[in-house]
DNA sequence: AAAATAAAAGACAAAAATATCTTTTATTAA
DNA sequence: TTAATAAAAGATATTTTTGTCTTTTATTTT
């Protein structure tokens, strides 16, 4: 199994591909979208509307409407987008899915996550959304294939 | 989402159950380990059916049969039973599903997820089956709740 | 005001994961 | 050699995830 769902991946693709796209005022539609991270249209409509909901990215309607992230919005960190898609049990969770699990009632692989867990949620609390940006406007990065 | 299937928490759970309750010699029941680790019955037989026919675990059908394991068993590595459930994408595949991401094609996540992914892999790799089972015995574990 | 555009929303479908129930097969013990 | 036991296998059901298609709503341009 993957470490996210494919609707998280989906959507971590696509607001790396607002992010640098939009940059400075301009907005981009979902077709683009889709085209540009390699995933279906409608299905990640949904997603970007989900995130749009949450405040983590903007959109308007009609011509020369799409998507789009302001300044602050390039600040937030892949965390947030983590936990509003999969939630947080990626960082919080049991590893063997038990609910009370514990430091005073561990399951066998309770220590041996707690590096584990706690290393990924610190990269994506301190990788921020924008970070990306230079890299993905200069080809380096890819979001498909 | 989880770091492991639900097939996956409960292969783990079910393989360190029969390992310390089968240390030396016994031979425990579908049932005994449904409700030694609190999981569906016959959702868990097709799961050990599995790692029966993968050699990870062996059994005995009729009177005083049920599941077990030898001591070569006990010295094989967590990650074993990982990739036979779940397959390897947790260690090799590319957080963000790209199917052809590397070094030299990376997706954005590439470089700060190698540490991640090479910790699991590690960890995994490690800590072998029978490694729990003197703390299991004594209590100390949890493998249910 | 009408037409065009693009996201939002709704309905539906397919696939995969998870779960349950029944029948069959192998083994043991009486 | 029959009955009892327990895993293996088969069939089916439910839920969740992923994906598609259509209609509606908001906005802009003509």
């Amino acid at each position: 199994m993957a470490i996210f769902s494919k609707t998280c991946e989906y959507a971590i693709r696509a607001v790396l591909f607002i992010a640098h796209k939009t940059a400075l005022g301009n907005r981009v539609g979902i077709k683009d979208i889709a085209t540009g991270i390699d995933s279906p249209e409608h299905f990640l409509a949904k997603i970007l509307q989900d995130l749009s909901r949450k405040g983590l990215i903007s959109s308007n309607k009609g011509p020369n409407g799409g998507f789009y992230m302001d300044a602050l919005a390039l600040e937030r960190p892949l965390s947030e987008i983590v936990e509003a898609v999969d939630g947080d049990s990626l960082f919080k969770g049991c590893a063997l899915g038990l609910k009370q699990c514990s430091e005073v009632n561990p399951c066998p692989l309770h220590n041996e996550f707690k590096d584990i867990r706690n290393n990924i949620q610190r990269m994506l609390s301190d990788t921020t959304i924008g970070n990306f940006n230079e890299e993905l406007m200069s080809g380096l990065l890819s979001l498909k294939k």
